[in-house]
DNA sequence: CGTGCACTTGACAGCTGTCAATGCCGGTGG
DNA sequence: CCACCGGCATTGACAGCTGTCAAGTGCACG
């Protein structure tokens, strides 16, 4: 769960989030959670697999915004618009739970602190989108496909430190491309060079990273260190 | 303010805001509330004029992240992390306040409604993040600043109606190109073919738009309809 | 063994960055 | 009142990264 990346939860806190989620649901991979302009801007939680949430551009062309973990809510910047802005598809077969709105609101009564913990991840969210976008603004083709092998291996590594500097998942170089804003195309190009200056290596669904330092200088970006049991968190209860 | 365009506030409401603000405090142009890499990861109001944030990526190149105008929290996103991400800039001379984090805590507390009310202008600030992102990964230079001009004229219309369609901003071409990712060279450029299709006018400090339509098209990207008075926002007191 | 998807490679064009010089305008000082 | 100055914008020439089109390879799966 993310809540405990920035403080431990009492049970009172984990009862408190309970309400929010139905029964899970499966959905294959390949299928939609949401459709970008649906009137419904439902909201939901990711159990199992991997989702991408993508948003399409007049000509057709298509961006990735976000790649959805296990644990991760889902719809949240859909809220305070009438139509969903983006479209959510399973890139594995997942688990999911709708999440009811009613309970959120509840929740902000009942449970300051899981609701300040909530606020907590939206800014980091925020954080990353803000990364990723001076990256776009930024930085060429390598330093981009850098900077996201390093945002996506963190959030990884944060749900499972066994992965080493390995990076297992199920995004196609396609899908990296349409990440990063480039075509799958020049991503291969890219990726070819990386291979080549053994910066990593890349077969079909797994990446391992051979020298963090040259990525980390490809991205130019500091690494972003979480604060954790801040000071000012509502107490439990 | 910003809560006001999703509900109305009742005197209790904004009662539970005032303990966030301290004294306001004045700031001249070209002055930092913040440095990137700052420890302290401060929140500040900005009550009367124009600021951005930019981040800074290895080889000096900087990206203008956010433009904040007045009624605007400023620094939220830094909150999660330990060194302040942004630096943030005063465009104009400005007027702002440094917020209490103890009071925000409290304010999870004491006014769920009003904590709710941030939350949803938290998930704005990352809606618009997301647009940004995607018109950054998919359209060309023209695009890009026809997406943020009409951004820009969305947010500074929600604060005085009556503006039309005139954008009085203190942005240079440069400050634009740093928002888009792009060169002030190039910018300037893109800037007279405008002109000469006459979709807009640009003299220094006065943006005009002509040709709305033409605009929309060259972004690429539906306009986001906010969704008032949701039904799962608690109630006030 | 055939089919389809993912990836790779080559050739070429175009958008955009870089370097450099010039023009414009408001503010300052003589 | 006029000359100078600095910030901002414009224009030209050229190189380079990246997109587009197209063909080909390799691998998984039925």
């Amino acid at each position: 769960m993310r809540f405990r990346s920035y403080a431990e939860l009492t049970p009172a806190d984990l009862s408190a989030l309970l309400p929010l989620v139905s029964e899970p649901k499966p959905l294959r991979k390949g299928r939609f959670l949401q459709h970008e302009g649906d009137r419904s801007t439902a909201v939901f939680l990711l159990l199992e697999g991997w989702t991408a949430s993508s948003m399409s551009v007049a000509d057709g062309a298509r961006q990735l915004v976000k790649v959805h973990l296990a644990g991760d809510l889902v719809g949240l910047p859909g809220l305070p618009v009438t139509a969903a802005p983006d479209s959510v598809v399973a890139l594995t077969d997942i688990v999911f739970s709708r999440v009811d709105m009613d309970a959120m609101g509840d929740l902000f009564v009942q449970s300051p602190r899981v609701a300040a913990l909530l606020f907590l991840i939206s800014q980091e969210e925020r954080l990353m989108l803000m990364d990723r976008l001076t990256i776009m603004g930024q930085r060429d083709t390598a330093g981009r496909l850098a900077a996201f092998l390093l945002q996506l291996h963190a959030r990884l590594r944060r749900q499972d430190p066994s992965i080493g500097e390995t990076l297992r998942c199920p995004l196609t170089q396609a899908n990296f491309a349409d990440l990063i804003g480039a075509t799958d195309v020049h991503t291969s190009r890219v990726v070819t060079q990386l291979r080549k200056r053994k910066v990593l290596s890349w077969s079909r669904n797994e990446i391992v990273i051979h020298n963090r330092t040259a990525l980390r200088e490809l991205a130019g970006l500091p690494e972003r260190v979480v604060a954790r049991n801040q000071p000012w968190l509502p107490k439990s209860e």
